[in-house]
Parts: structure tokens; C-alpha cells; sequence
DNA sequence: GATGAATGAGCGTTCATTCAT
DNA sequence: CATGAATGAACGCTCATTCAT
């Protein structure tokens, strides 16, 4: 893979995720790039799959990040728990509350009308809720209570609805106080 | 209010709920609505002022549907959980899982570049989570347990995450799970 | 001729003379004389109608006022002349130097694409060179000179060229000195 | 800077010096340089932007063949001012009586609701009655008579006043006999 | 590979005028 | 007489994409 095309696309990730695909201009793209549009077709054939290779690109990190590095790790469930919601409020964070979640913002922008778009972010969402329900599973060994694909599900649904109302609110406590919601949803489940 | 007006607001409503604000051009609407674009204009301003009528369109039905046929009804406040859940399923049911929360929608898509869109859903959520929080407190009495307030916001996050995989999913089923931790959720606080 | 009708061209002349006559909008004439489009095309078959209307209605003014109430009194010419550069300075002193010639403005506005406009502005010019020839031939009687009209045309050259770089400087000061250059160019014709 | 921006430009300018600014639309120019919108708008950012480049390019001819080439030369004062109001005659055979002075159909096409445009002229007629005054002042010496800066500012008025007339009437005729006026005005100062 | 000039369908908006009541 | 809803051609402008060099 060219290393330009790499550099487009982490240039063009940044743009998108502050000011949403729609809205983030070839031109925006090429300005911060540097570079002409001549350059830009060699690389991609149209913003359509520069689109995807931004969400793939946003994927990679959070697979790498979170569904492998914490996740998979080998620590305990409850560790692992702990350090994904840790992860997502830092995220947040150092974004000021911003940017929401690129995954949601791209789900709920795009999705109706572009299914290549919605493929993806249903992958992921997919994925992650895969991911977090084997840990939950590892947690409840021997207990009772709700199948583990669902509480799962439902942190999911929480974080991305607490991302969603701290974005408009651009004020992070709504996620610190969502998040400590999750905790307890997972512990009571 | 002239009638014709209200009738371009309901049909424009249909048309931003199922496919954004963005992607509704003017002359979707004015096809949907038989009209030319000197009529538009002589009810509206611009497409900006129809997009917030839009919005308080469907705030005046949650409003009054919701906030207080539900909410602020006399029934026991499980009563009133119970069919503001029962309301929100029923919703996306008869819209086939497909248009989302329309707020949720708006929130995502305009709130960063448009401070009047942003400020009426963050007036919606608000007022959902306040009076849902009453609800909470009129279940909590003499009970331990979380703020109402944040166990409020954390319902209404969850079921705004939840509506956002069950319309990327195409899946009403999503939307079912998250309501039955919803439930959980409040049972739990 | 109806009351009304007079009303609105008196209303419409107000807003062309500040603003030029494509910049008032039809809507401007229609809100500030408090009627509606039926009652408007009731009085006048188009826009275009009345902005004939309007410049008839300052060439009476001006009519009556310079060529007739100043320039065909029984005065002494040289008085004719100074009340004629008086009452040119007096108008334009009460509009703060704003608006310029109206006949100058729609002669440059108007006159390229539009006979109508244009013959008429020619009208007022030819008019008002003619009368001020006439008081022009009345002062230099046995004296030697250039010809009369091509005097008289300099000096209403002078004053609407006058008139266009005062409004250009939004200056009043630029038409005194110019008024003191026409009364020389008079007394030394 | 492109040629083909130059060439945009100058065939934007025979229009707009001919038809106005408002009344020469985008299209107008489009036709007549044979591109595409796309095309125009990679040029200039805007129609004003275009406006204000066209009126440059008029005052740079009228800055090279009369404020420079003529007005500030080495020759007498009387053949600067000979030549000056020659040039203005022969521009205005040329063009057949039929396009008024740019700089004075902007002035009050414009100058009202356009600060950018109302500038630039400004600056036009400033200069040009600056240098006009400085040969009168060579004439001058010695003598007494009115303020040099007051006599060229009359002169600018008495040309574009008649250049006015000339185009109201679309006879040169008038020109010429105003410019035999603008001497004597000259020569009695 | 790389440039940026060129394309053109489509956008939201304006506004004098017409027409049903 | 009067209303104001309705018309629709035209406007300036946007922007992803194509193409000649």
C-alpha cells in the first residue's frame, strides 16, 4: 500500500470525524493533503471509497486497541471491562466531547442511503458486540441471569447513545456518568 | 397557521425522517407536496426554517404523545415506564425499523454546524430525561440507589443507542432487547 | 386618478430614489404601502408601469418647482440662476447627499435596455436645457458668447456630473464647489 | 495570472461596460467566453469578484493611457490637457456614444449597496482629478484664479456629466461640445 | 505519476406576475 | 375591488468527477 495513500486517508479520517463525511469537501481533503486532484483519483476512485477506506482505517484502530488489545488480552473479564470504558471516555476526551463516534455518526449519516457505508459500521458494531459478550460469558460462568449477547447489546447501545447525548450536550461528564450506567449494567446482569 | 403549510411541514417531516435533512433536497418536497418553488417560498423562508418546523413537528407529537399522555399521567409510574417503552417500540415497529430517532438523526447531522437544530434536541432530550427522572423519583421513594437523574439519562442514552443498531441493522429485534434492559436498568437503580 | 394610486407611486418614488429602481423590489413597495399584490396590479399593469409613473412623478416636481416655479418667473435671470443652483444644493443637502440625480440615476440604471425609461430622462434633460437656455439668452443680450444651449447643456453636464461624485463621496461639500464653478461657467460664457 | 482569467475578464468587461454589472448575468459571460460554470467559478470566487477584477482593468488602461501616458508626460500643460480630453472623445466615437463612463455606471449602479465597488471609483475619480489638478497647478503659476483641486474636480464632473447626456441621448455631438466647455472652464480658472 | 483546467447536473433561492376566490 | 396563494423561469453558486497535457 503507497504510504501517500495511507497519508490521505489519515488526513481525510481526521477531517471526516470532526465535520462528517457530507460535509468534509474533496477539497478540504486535498487542501490538507497537499496535493492535486489528479493525485487523489490516482489513489481512489471517487470520495465514495475513500469513505470506506476512512472507516476501515477507524476500525483497524479500534480493533487493534480495543477488540484485540483489550478484549483479547489475558486479564481478567472485569479488567477488561474496565479498561474499554476507560479507553472510550479518553477517547472522548482528548477530543473535547466533540467528535461523537465515528461509527454512529457515519451509521446514522449514511446508512439509509448507502449500503456499502452501513455494511461496515453493522460489522463493527457486530464485532464488538461479539467481542464484549465472550468477556461478559467469561464473567458469569456459573451465575444466572440475562444471555450475555444481549447485556452486550445493551452496553453498546448505551455508550453509543451516551456518546450521542454528550455530543450535543459538548459536555463529557454525560459520559463518565453513562459509563459508570454501564458498569452497573454489566455487573447486575 | 395556514393549512397548506402545516401540510408541507407533515409531508417534509416524512421525507427528513426516513432520509436526513441534508439528503431531502428542496425538490423532493416540493414533489412529495405537488408544489412549485414559489409556493414554498411563500410559506417559508428557507429550507432551514422548515427543517426546524420539522423538528418541532415531531417534538409537539412526543411531546404530547409521550411527555405528558405518558409521563405526566396519574397512573403508578411502572405504568407509565412501561408504556413510554411500549410507545417507543410501537414507533419503529410501524416505521419498519427504518428512520431512526429523528432527534438522534438531527443530533448526529447537524448539531456540530447548526447551533438552532442543536439546541431544540438538546431541549428534547432534556425534557425527557427530567420528566422520566419525576418518574423515577415517584419509584424511589424511601429506596437507595443512583441519582434519578443519571439512571434517566442513562435510559434514554440506551434507547437512543439502541434505535441507532436496530436502524443499522434493519432489525426491530435490537430495539426489543434494549427496551427489556431498559426495564432492567430502572428496576435495578 | 384614484387616491391610492397616487399614494403608492408618491411611496414607490420614495424607495427608487434611495434605492435604484431593479433594487426595489416589488414586496418593498407592496410592505411599505400596506397593500397587497391584487390591489397593486389593480392600480398598474407592472412594475415597469409605475416606475414610468415615478419618474413623471419627480419630473412634476421638478417641473413645477425649477423649470417653471424658478427658471419661467419674472425675476432677473441672474436671480433665476442662483435659486435654480439653490434649490439643486437644498434638495440634495436634505437627503444627506444619498441619492443622487434620479434622472441621472435611471439614465445610467435604466436607459441601455429600456426606450421607455430612457426617452423620458431624456425629456427632463432636454427640458431643462432648453428653459435654462432660454434664461441664459435673456442675461447675454448684445453680448458676445458661445451659444446658449451648448452653456446650458454644460451647466446641467456639470451638475449631474456634480451630483455623481458627490453621492460617490457621500460628500455635500463636492456639489457646493461644483454649484461655484457652474455660476462661473455662467457669468463667463 | 491565467490567460484565460485575463481573457474572462476582458470579455466580462465589453459586457458589463455595455450592459451593466446586475443587468449582465453569469450566463451572459459564460456564452460569450464559451466556458462552463465549473470553469468560471475555478477562475474567480465569485460574480463581485469578477466585478471588482473588471474594474481594475479598466482603470489600469485608464491609468497607463491617461493618468500616466498622457497626464503625467513631459509635454506642456495645455497639450496634457489637450490630449486628456481628446483621448475621452475618440474612447467615446469609438464605442459610438453607447456605454457612459464605467467608472461613473458603477458609481451609480453600485456605489450605494457596494462598499468594494463604491472604492475603487472613488479612488478612480480622486486620482484622476489629483493629477489633473497638479497640470493645472504647472498652468497656473503665477496667476491668480480658483484652487486648482476645486477647477479639476469640476472638469471630472463637467465630462462625466456629459458623457451622461452624450450616452442618455446617444449622441457624441454632446461630448464634443461639453469638452469645448471643459477648456474654456480651464482657461478662466 | 501528477497537474489543475474543464465539465455539468444539481442546489437553494428570488421575484415579477397570474389567478382562484 | 381586494386578497394572497401559486407559478416558473432565471439566478448565482457548489462540487465530485473527467480529461488534456
Amino acid at each position: 500500500m503507497s504510504q501517500k495513500r495511507q497519508e490521505i486517508i489519515k488526513i481525510a479520517a481526521a477531517l471526516i470525524e470532526s465535520k462528517g463525511y457530507e460535509n468534509t469537501k474533496l477539497s478540504d481533503i486535498l487542501e490538507a493533503a497537499a496535493i492535486g486532484k489528479g493525485q487523489f483519483y490516482h489513489y481512489f476512485s471517487s470520495k465514495h471509497e475513500l469513505g470506506l477506506e476512512v472507516l476501515d482505517y477507524f476500525y483497524e484502530i479500534f480493533d487493534r486497541e480495543v477488540l484485540e488489545g483489550i478484549l483479547s488480552s489475558k486479564k481478567s473479564p472485569e479488567a477488561k471491562i474496565n479498561e474499554m470504558l476507560q479507553w472510550v471516555l479518553e477517547n472522548h476526551t482528548s477530543k473535547q466531547a466533540r467528535c461523537g463516534c465515528i461509527f454512529g455518526n457515519i451509521a446514522l449519516e449514511l446508512s439509509e442511503h448507502d449500503p456499502a457505508f452501513s455494511k461496515k459500521v453493522r460489522e463493527v458494531f457486530d464485532k464488538w458486540i461479539d467481542k464484549l459478550s465472550i468477556v461478559l460469558e467469561e464473567m458469569a460462568r456459573g451465575k444466572e441471569g440475562s444471555s450475555c449477547v444481549e447485556v452486550a447489546q445493551g452496553v453498546v447501545a448505551l455508550i453509543e447513545g451516551g456518546i450521542m447525548i454528550m455530543k450535543n450536550k459538548q459536555d463529557i461528564k454525560v459520559l463518565e456518568d453513562i459509563l459508570t450506567l454501564a458498569r452497573r449494567m454489566i455487573a447486575t446482569s
